[in-house]
RNA sequence: GGGCGGAUAGCUCAGGGGUAGAGCGUCGCCCUUACAAGGCGAGGGUCACAGGUUCGAAGCCUGUUCCGCCCACCA
């Protein structure tokens, strides 16, 4: 490679420019297309939840795509045989009301006006006219899709199925049309299911009761109502059989007050409950559910008194012809014109109210059609129950089994236009003949002219066959042969009884097998205030925009790290700004890389052979623990775990600390050494691209082509797509663990640095004493990269702890003392007041472990090993406190009296050390074994020991002491009101301070 | 009325009996030749409240208070 191919890469990532190249690219090599006829692969499928044809991607669309094509990329690149089939669904209601809409808007005109013909041709106009969107918009994402099998819910072959399933189903007794009580909405003027009433939790009505008068006008009986329009359909008045206060009127009958009717007075236990009211319920059997049940039971009259376009019909007298709302308060007008009000009380409610256009629904007395649900849901529930199918996250199985089991029947008649239109056709004489395709002749009487249903059938009727009629049901095809069940059904937990419950029972009855394995149901998406989205309220984000903003690689990262179970997405835009970060970041790294790649050729990739540093093996350890981690989590749904692990290791370990480490190698002249950091490094990037793919597919895909170019892998897949996806495998502890020190061993300095103020450019002298063979030897050996990174010079010692010397500051981790030598620099008073701040944490953690072992009943009941970790850490703890203690009193001497210093520091014998400068990183000499147990250090240097040091500035060191004593003050307010509430037999569990150090570099040697 | 979630750092959220975590924001220092969309460091928590179980509780149990969501035919 030459230096110009070598820089190729922009200094910041574009995603507009890179984005918009590779969804063809990936198109056009039929990547996404699934192999029905492929059997030696496992096959791994997924339907896209279809979304409304007539509207556009929101984020919970963005949300769905993002992560089914996390899924099925990993799997596909993991080796199986994918399919993910997209499509859309006619959308019935929502649809014909957008059109509607449309109509009335720009033409003034009804669907009536333009008659029915005409009125499905401007749908399908629009159909086709905004239909292309949502596959713009799947693509700018980046969705995998097979687009070769893309379906519409109204497509002929699905059409086909729909028609096949009501058939059969009716053949077998499973649907059939009755009359009966159904949700009505007066302004859409159709039927609804049960599913698609919304109640208005807490509508605040009231409580009217009135005066029915026995006919034998003995007397009354008063009767409460929500609905007072409604009396003039009672056909009854119930009380409880039971009742003391109305046992002598059972029987016996009230006159209605407003039309010429007299009504029984009956016995009802089921819907009467004597505790209520008065005790007396007026019966309206055609306006009510519950009535309806009891006209059934006894054989009442059904009077429709509210007419399908909600005003009253002329059966209800007085107030025919008016608007049902304003028919309540004539009809209250009335009955107290005739002294029959008996007061009212505010009463609050579930109102039920349409889904669409919220209006209030009304119970209608209609003909209808009905899928007999019983015997498709048992099977369902039991498929569940087996585990055939399984639900992610488990707690939805519950709402899954407690609606199945309290199923009704499903209306699935609609008084639409658009959508399926009823396979059933009638004669003169109204007998109904149900056929596949158009009969010539009446199936009962043979009478020829039949008028086919008007209605269309419920929208999820054909989106309950998904699954399967996709795949080219009812044909016997190799689709279905190869990719049905399908693996999961990845959708939101709002749709499970519309969708999922659906799919479940009509895939169980008509494939003979569960329609997927796994139902994972993702959170809903909301704004950042936790709203959920929606278009009247106008805080509906286009996924696209984003896209457009931070790049749609960002927008999926952002989701799929935002993914966890049990808690809905609030989306905000700092968030997706952080992931465009982390692409950024990759790319830089990619960047350095390629810089750094000059004369490297991949070859076959193997490392084994190359002489591997510590660094080396401890990155390729961190990469093997991520991909551990992330494959775990890709298994178990977890698409934060798997987003978080991808972030920290690409970032806070490949660049922060290995690309860091590496420079040294890469840039220095000992080729054995370049060539090891160089193959690593692309070992690294490359199994990171593979890893992310599923996450950011397009930036990976970009930098997997470059890399690949750059080290002439021709070895490598020419995509990232068809790159396999990395594997579990061992982790090199060993390795985690021998670099352990190092990296707190830097940070230490780090730490030190930044809190006395220690000036960047400076190179304080470092002393590092490591008692520990192994580590010392590692320690030693990265003195180098240690002396780079922590910008020091830095001397290695072996043994417990390092030299005592005046003007120093004094750092204490697991395994390893270190002394950094800032004369000059060295704020007493501030060294002294950060050693406290730092005894005071040891303090507090050590208070606590050593109460919870001086506990016998710890010591006998805790799990050995937990004891035991604790001593340990009491241990560690203990001694850190000793040297830390020795270093505070010695600094206390120091400062009573500075005038010795000179003479205790020419007291200290000389020795010799390993000194590594930052300066000359590429010096490499082995330090001589220095005399254990402690030796004191050479002398200091006549010169000041920082470099370039200018003094700390006193304003800040003075800020930086008093802190921690306003902490410890602090601490002790918070640990008293905590003691005193706690019995005194329980040990006090103190505010444990943050080690965040400490942790850090365990988590790492992990 | 029944059910299910949630309450952890200023904000958004992970975690789920054994040393309180991340991202963003905040503060300090740094343009160190991959990246200022950056680096290094620091600060920040009675894990909603009250009981209980346990050697040990943010986590498990019981109850309470708030906030969501779902289901339901008390007129």
């Amino acid at each position: 490679m030459n230096d110009e191919n070598r820089t190729a890469l922009a200094k910041g990532y574009a995603h507009r420019e890179v984005e918009a190249r590779w969804y063809a690219f990936w198109r056009a090599r039929g990547y996404f297309h699934g192999d029905e006829r492929d059997q030696t692969r496992p096959p791994f499928s997924i339907v896209l939840p279809p979304p409304n044809v007539t509207g556009s991607l929101h984020l919970g669309h963005a949300l769905t795509a993002t992560l089914q094509d996390v899924l099925i990329r990993w799997k596909r690149m993991s080796g199986f045989n994918t399919l993910w089939l997209p499509g859309t669904d006619h959308a019935g209601i929502a649809t014909q009301m957008i059109v509607e809409k449309e109509l009335q808007r720009t033409e003034h005109k009804s669907r009536h006006d333009l008659g029915r013909e005409e009125f499905l041709r401007r749908v399908w106009q629009w159909k086709e006219r905004y239909g292309s969107r949502i596959g713009e918009q799947h693509q700018a994402l980046g969705a995998s899709l097979d687009w070769e099998r893309e379906r519409f819910t109204m497509d002929e072959g699905l059409s086909r199925a729909v028609r096949e399933v009501f058939v059969r189903l009716h053949e077998e007794g499973l649907i059939y049309r009755e009359m009966k009580l159904i949700n009505w909405c007066p302004r859409c003027q159709t039927a609804l299911s049960d599913l698609e009433v919304s109640y208005e939790e807490a509508h605040k009505g009231e409580l009217w009761s009135f005066a029915y008068p026995l006919a034998d006008g003995s007397g009354e009986i008063v009767v409460a109502t929500t609905r007072p329009e409604t009396m003039l359909g009672d056909t009854a008045v119930a009380v409880h059989p039971e009742d003391e206060r109305y046992r002598a009127l059972l029987g016996r009958s009230v006159r209605h007050p407003l039309v010429d009717r007299t009504l029984p007075i009956i016995g009802d236990a089921i819907l009467v409950d004597p505790a209520f009211g008065t005790g007396a319920v007026k019966v309206t059997p055609a306006h009510d559910f519950n009535d309806f049940e009891v006209g059934k039971r006894h054989g009442l009259g059904m009077i429709t008194v509210v007419g399908p376009d909600g005003s009253m019909t002329a059966e209800a007298g007085p107030v025919a012809g008016l608007d049902r709302f304003a028919a309540r308060k004539e009809v209250k007008r009335l009955l107290s014109e005739r002294g029959l009000d008996r007061g009212s009380q505010p009463h609050t409610l579930p109102l039920g109210r349409c889904q669409r256009c919220e209006t209030v629904l009304e119970p209608l007395l209609s003909n209808q059609w009905f899928v007999r649900i019983e015997p498709l849901a048992r099977p369902a529930i039991q498929a569940v129950e087996e585990g055939k199918t399984r639900f992610i996250p488990e707690q939805w199985t519950n709402t899954y089994m407690s609606w199945m089991r309290n199923i009704h029947d499903w209306c699935i008649s609609r008084q639409l236009w658009w959508g399926h239109q009823i396979p059933a056709w009638y004669c003169a004489d109204g007998h109904v003949t149900v056929a596949r395709q158009a009969p010539e002749q009446c199936g009962t009487c043979g009478k020829g002219g039949l008028r086919q249903d008007e209605d269309v059938l419920d929208t999820w009727f054909s989106s309950g066959l998904w699954p399967f009629s996709t795949m080219g049901w009812p044909d016997e095809t190799a689709t279905l042969r190869t990719f049905y069940p399908t693996a999961v059904m990845e959708t939101g937990h709002d749709i499970i009884f519309f969708w999922v419950a659906r799919m479940m029972m009509m895939g169980i009855h008509f494939m003979g097998e569960v329609p997927f394995r796994t139902v994972y149901l993702h959170p809903m998406v909301r704004d950042e205030k936790g709203q959920k989205m929606s278009k009247t309220k106008g805080n509906v984000i286009d996924p696209l925009v984003i896209s457009e903003q931070y790049g749609a690689d960002a927008l999926r990262f952002t989701l799929a790290a935002l993914t966890a179970q049990g808690r809905d997405i609030k989306l905000a835009k700092e968030r997706i700004e952080g992931y465009r970060a982390f692409a950024n970041k990759l790319w830089n790294a990619s960047r350095f890389a390629l810089m750094n790649l000059a004369g490297y050729e991949e070859g076959g990739g193997e490392l084994a052979g190359l002489d591997l540093s510590p660094a080396d093996r401890w990155i390729l350890a961190r990469l093997q623990r991520a991909t551990n981690e992330v494959v775990q989590a890709l298994e178990a749904f977890r698409f934060n775990d798997a987003a978080s692990t991808l972030y920290q290791f690409v970032w806070h370990e490949l660049c922060d600390w290995y690309i860091e480490l590496a420079k040294e190698a890469l840039s220095g002249d000992h080729a054995g050494r370049r060539r090891a950091a160089q193959a690593v490094l692309v070992r690294c990037l490359s199994t990171s691209y593979r890893l992310l793919h599923p996450f950011m597919p397009f930036i990976t895909e970009e930098l997997w082509h470059v890399l690949r170019d750059e080290v002439k892998a021709w070895a490598w897949p020419d995509s990232a797509l068809a790159a396999s996806y990395p594997q579990k495998g061992t982790v090199d502890e060993d390795a985690e663990r021998t670099f352990g020190p190092v990296i707190g061993v830097v940070d230490a300095i780090r730490n030190v640095r930044g809190e006395m103020n220690v000036p960047p450019k400076a190179e304080p002298r470092v002393v590092i004493a490591v008692p520990e063979r192994q580590a010392l030897s590692t320690v030693r050996g990265e003195a180098a990269r240690i002396a780079l990174l922590a910008r020091a010079r830095v001397e290695v010692v072996e043994g417990p702890t390092a030299p005592a010397a005046p003007q120093t500051a004094v750092a204490v981790g697991p395994g390893f003392e270190l002394r950094l030598y800032l004369a000059g620099v060295l704020d007493l008073a501030a060294e002294i007041a950060r050693v406290e701040k730092e005894l005071t944490r040891l303090d507090q953690d050590l208070s606590g472990i050593e109460g919870k072992l001086a506990n016998p009943s710890f010591v006998q009941k805790a799990p050995a090993e937990v004891v035991e970790k604790d001593r340990a850490r009491a241990g560690e703890l203990r001694e850190k406190r000793g040297k830390l203690e020795a270093h505070r009193a010695m600094l206390s001497g120091t400062e009573a009296n500075t005038a010795r210093r000179d003479t205790m520091e020419n007291q200290i014998p000389p020795m010799p050390v390993a000194e590594m400068s930052a300066a000359e990183p590429a010096k490499v000499e082995p330090a001589p074994a220095p005399v254990a147990p402690v030796v004191e250090p050479a002398p200091a240097p006549a010169q000041p020991e920082v470099n370039a040091a200018p003094p700390a500035p006193k304003k800040k060191a003075a800020k930086k002491a008093k802190k921690p004593a306003r902490k410890a003050k602090k601490a002790t307010r918070k640990a008293a009101p905590r003691k005193a509430a706690k019995k005194a037999k329980k040990p006090v569990r103190k505010p444990v301070r943050k080690a965040k150090k400490a942790r850090k570099a365990a988590r790492r040697r992990r």
